[in-house]
DNA sequence: TTAATTTACTTAACACCGTTAAGTTTGTTA
DNA sequence: TAACAAACTTAACGGTGTTAAGTAAATTAA
């Protein structure tokens, strides 16, 4: 069985080389203008090797999709330990911008390109399962708040995806060019200073009491 | 001069022609989806016709990208006559959640789209000149609150760019299909119910003695 | 050890794309 | 009627994702 080992092993060798290949050029030039002969020149192989381990240029994005979403819950495992659901909240925000614009080309391909999501949300997807985790993350969080006595009346589940809406809004608007409409002066981190009012907007929502 | 004018008209004509038809195809299969090749065999002429009317795909971009910036306009003007400016506030959000459902993917070539927006901003440019109309409503619509008493201390640049951020982001992840991550149930007028949650937020950010 | 077979990979091609250079047709002017 | 300018087309370039068919090497079976 070791000679039958090694060649899976290669062939996972390879596998991974295409990925990461993939993954170093659309950083580069972003997914839409890496090209499967791009990818195939770099590792020194034909462009047709590539269909042998990835179905389509869709498979490869969602093996990309993947792992982004591998990365930002990463971003979000540092703030489990942030007792307080509020801040916890405020910090979750934060971390969500400084991921998109630390790795904009990875947010793209997550939340922006448009690309057959279809076929997702099968359980068999572990994809599905890192963005659920993602995404449960913010919503109990809010519960959190919520049973804490904020946001109260409002339900979680929607709250959740509007909280996830207004700072995606910031990202978006930043990461595809949107932001010339603001003056110079103000354009400097302009996603940090949108996304500081956006918190201060939830913060000052709630009776004083509460903070 | 009978002759040349009429040679003029009949230019003019079939460059209009080109763009409602670029915005024919583009409004069934998407902007990206959209080639010269489809538009030209749609208008029975050979490809390279079209670039004799417009300089390159981008410059169709831009025309379509001007259009949809004079219908959101249109959108908008409805509501100069509200008086209240939070009140105004809240109808410019939903007029623009309204535009980007009503009108997808003209939403999509005017604020998802990558492209070159560059060679922008040039006083030259109509696109502009209605960009910022449709900004500049909301800005002077978030300064008429901040005299009101809302908002205090806000810096009423950054807090437009938010406020519009915060809709936008409603608007691009429905267009975009990133609202799987919902319940089926909630997901019905998800970008509706979510822009209600946003005017929700902002209505509770203030002191009662306001509203 | 040699023949058969499977595996891994490549060549060549298809049908598309945006774009351009060169050529043709058409209508107007001299 | 000849010259000219405008409007339009043909053919091509270099690129894209993708597939069918072919080749070379490694492994298995006789």
């Amino acid at each position: 069985m070791t000679i039958a080992s090694r060649k899976e092993r290669q062939k996972e060798e390879l596998r991974t080389k295409i990925l990461q290949t993939a993954k170093e050029l659309f950083m580069e030039h972003g997914f839409e203008q890496t090209s499967i002969r791009n990818i195939a020149e770099r590792i020194e192989y034909s462009p047709t090797t590539i269909y042998l381990y990835f179905k389509d240029k869709d498979d490869i994005f969602h093996a990309l999709h993947l792992e982004g979403f591998r990365l930002i819950n990463q971003y979000f495992r540092a703030l489990e330990h942030v007792a307080d659901p509020f801040e916890r909240l405020k910090a979750i925000s934060r971390a969500y911008i400084n991921f998109a614009i630390e790795n904009g080309e990875f947010y793209d391909l997550m939340f922006i390109i448009r690309s057959p999501i279809n076929a997702l949300k099968k359980e068999d997807d572990a994809k599905w399962e890192e963005g659920m985790r993602a995404f449960g993350f913010l919503i109990n969080t809010i519960k959190e708040c919520i049973q804490k006595g904020y946001f109260t009346g409002m339900d979680p589940e929607i709250l959740a995806f509007t909280v996830w809406s207004m700072v995606h809004g910031v990202c978006s608007l930043e990461i595809r060019n949107r932001c010339d409409v603001v003056s110079e002066l103000n354009r400097e981190n302009l996603a940090t200073k949108a996304c500081d009012t956006i918190i201060q907007i939830l913060e000052r929502m709630h009776p004083k009491s509460l903070q």
